[in-house]
DNA sequence: GCCATTTCGTCAGGGCTATTTACAAATTAG
DNA sequence: CTAATTTGTAAATAGCCCTGACGAAATGGC
């Protein structure tokens, strides 16, 4: 009943001035104090005290003096540390596993990548496989001074709220994992988070400035359909941290009956699936066929650059069921835009045409559809800002556990 | 680009604090310094400095000696001020306006209705009728002791970002209607909002205590279908504050053609004009037999009650269709408890079995159903509290404009 | 080259906020 | 009546930021 309203202390207001000096930085570039105290509002003295700390701590740098050409004393420039911590991102996909390293400037400066038929297989030889690529890339980063802060996996299915154990993963076929007992935490503190969330979070920090002006539906196909909504820089998990389900939005009041129970859902209509059968391909022997991200989608590419009708109706089909499922999603959440990631990025000129057309038709002027640049990065990318972010956040780790 | 990091001052953090103690007593019932102390965390020193500016400002009242039967000194109780602000809501209707007053504890200390042809009218006349009723109330809760401290304007349509203008109110025929320059505010700062979202925050500040514990999705059919979603506390307002249109979220790939330009929207086979039609009334007719707020839905309600076939039909028809439009919201939301209110409250007992009935048929567990105990009253309410709200908020004013 | 001007970073002093410590006041338990 | 407990306040302290002032380091005009 008692709403505990956060009360904020005077190390809660340093916190947060030490995270605005360090954004300041981030989102603005090199500058010198007296410009981040112009930029954030802070007087010259009080920017000096949190550089210092910020210094100390490792997270900043200083660069030299900045020769600007105007009168007056140069200020030393600072920048974010290159040598300081670092986020760890990995990916477990159907077919394929991933990691990297971006430091705080948020450059990728380690990345390792195999193929790997994780569909169907027993947790632990996968864990144990990522676990291998995660060493490689530590040792990679550790070697060039910087030290992991976290180690954020992005998974393809259900996470727990408290961000360790995978509640559902169907496309993998697995079911309550816990990660962190397995030798994946023995590098950094681990935490996992949707593949979906982890693209539109990477999509917010490092994509497309649409997408942080405003509210936005970030959609994303690989196999399923997912999305999620980022409102006001965060995004809405819902209760179960299930939010986000498109492919499961009913676009047939009586249409194929789905495994999630229900009936219609998109995903039967524009999921991966759903187009491979459509152009006469047997699901399970196109994924074995082209294993890897984004390979079928490629694929489906491929052919529809060379005009093939089949693949060019299937798309049109779908995009027709997306703009259907969209439409109601735009009148719930009034986005400020629409962005297509993962798969659909890969496959959008094909998709647009009858995709616009449907929300045009049916809402009269619809939010801009935006097609990411990430594509099938985006959540390997997005799990290691997220570690990034949660350092930029609070800077001298006063608070307990990562976000 | 830059991202401007809310800097915290010490002010920022005084005003926190401020509002930390008049939540503690709001939420948790009046209590000593000590035990306001405990629920917030600050210190027994710290909270008697910030109660003492809060007497002073006439948000708190001592409220004499506390005896609770345990050793040691009582403390002297402290509550909320009966006699301070208070919070002025008015709601303009398609056929009746409403005003009324609540102070800080929550209480209705006045309210004034009539019934009114608003539906085509032309503005001034019904701002100026709603005027009279806002100068009764208002003259009312003075010699009462109160001072409003703003008046909240609930408007059954768009309103602007600013919260001055009515940007559309299709049901009363308004557009572009500037609110703030006619007699309304004469009394106190005026401030309009969606009836939608009033009723939702209403739920959430004074409703079902679900609505307090995650995010909640509030369904609220007047003469629309209009939705609010509860996140984090907050409103989901979307880009242009249109976001919560579930009466437009398509329920039929190819359906009946609707006003808002899309085809098979939920509000064409669930709307009160609907559910009128197919019980063979003229909806216009219908609205001029049976004015008032929910005259309507009680009118449908009492033929249901004698068990009227044509009614329950087109009831039961109409939760089915609810149902397929919630399942794609609860799909995108995840939200934890579905809020029916305002004409759905009281049609609940007849929609809830086949809107039960489907939620359950395509989600397997739906989320709890929850019907408003507020009904009609909500949006009305939720305008009033939501200026005690910004008082609360704000207790010394330090801000710029209430929110 | 020299000096005025401008900007940068830092130091000293002060104000605001909450905490610590201490203490008087008011109640219950025995 | 005394011990124990709890309440509210006062004085001193620590943390954080601001104001004002100053030396340092650049540019520009002479």
């Amino acid at each position: 009943m008692t709403t505990t309203r956060r009360l904020h202390t005077q190390q809660d207001m340093r916190r947060r001035n030490l995270a605005a000096v360090l954004y300041a930085v981030a989102d603005g570039g090199p500058a010198s104090r007296a410009r981040v105290a112009d930029r954030i509002g802070l007087t010259r003295t009080a920017v000096s005290t949190l550089v210092d700390d910020l210094l100390a701590a490792g997270l900043l740098a200083e660069a030299g003096l900045g020769h600007s050409g105007a009168p007056g004393r140069p200020g030393t420039v600072l920048a974010l540390s290159d040598r300081g911590p670092c986020g760890l991102g990995a990916e477990i996909g159907v077919d394929h596993l991933a990691v990297c390293a971006v430091d705080l400037r948020g450059r990728v400066r380690a990345r390792a990548a195999v193929d790997s038929a994780n569909r169907g297989s027993a947790p632990e030889p996968v864990l144990a496989r990522l676990a291998a690529l995660v060493t490689r890339v530590h040792d990679e980063v550790t070697a060039a001074g910087l030290h992991p802060a976290g180690l954020r996996v992005a998974v393809p299915g259900l996470v727990s709220r408290d961000r360790a154990h995978v509640v559902q993963a169907p496309n993998l076929g697995w079911r309550d994992v816990d990660l962190t007992t397995g030798p994946l935490a023995a590098h950094a503190p681990l935490t996992a988070d949707n593949e979906a969330n982890l693209g539109a979070l990477a999509e917010l920090w490092i994509g497309d400035p649409v997408c942080r002006t405003g509210d936005v539906l970030h959609i994303s196909a690989e196999i399923g359909i997912g999305s999620a909504i980022l409102t006001d820089g965060r995004l809405l998990r819902g209760n179960r941290g299930f939010a986000g389900e498109l492919g499961h939005v009913p676009v047939r009041r009586r249409g194929e009956n789905c495994a999630c129970g229900g009936r219609g859902c998109l995903e039967q209509y524009a999921g991966e699936a759903a187009l491979l059968r459509a152009v006469g391909l047997d699901p399970a022997r196109a994924v074995a066929d082209h294993p890897g991200p984004g390979a079928r989608s490629a694929y489906l590419a491929g052919r529809a650059e060379h005009g093939d009708p089949d693949v060019l109706r299937a798309l049109r089909g779908a995009g027709t069921d997306l703009g259907i499922a969209l439409t109601g999603a735009t009148h719930l959440l009034d986005p400020h835009a629409l962005v297509l990631g993962g798969a659909l990025a890969v496959l959008a000129p094909w998709l647009l045409p009858s995709l616009t057309a449907e929300l045009t038709r049916r809402l009269g002027t619809a939010p801009p559809l935006v097609v990411s640049r990430l594509g099938a990065d985006g959540p390997l990318l997005g799990a290691a800002h997220a570690v990034t972010r949660t350092v930029l956040d609070d800077p001298l780790r006063t608070g307990t556990a990562p976000g």
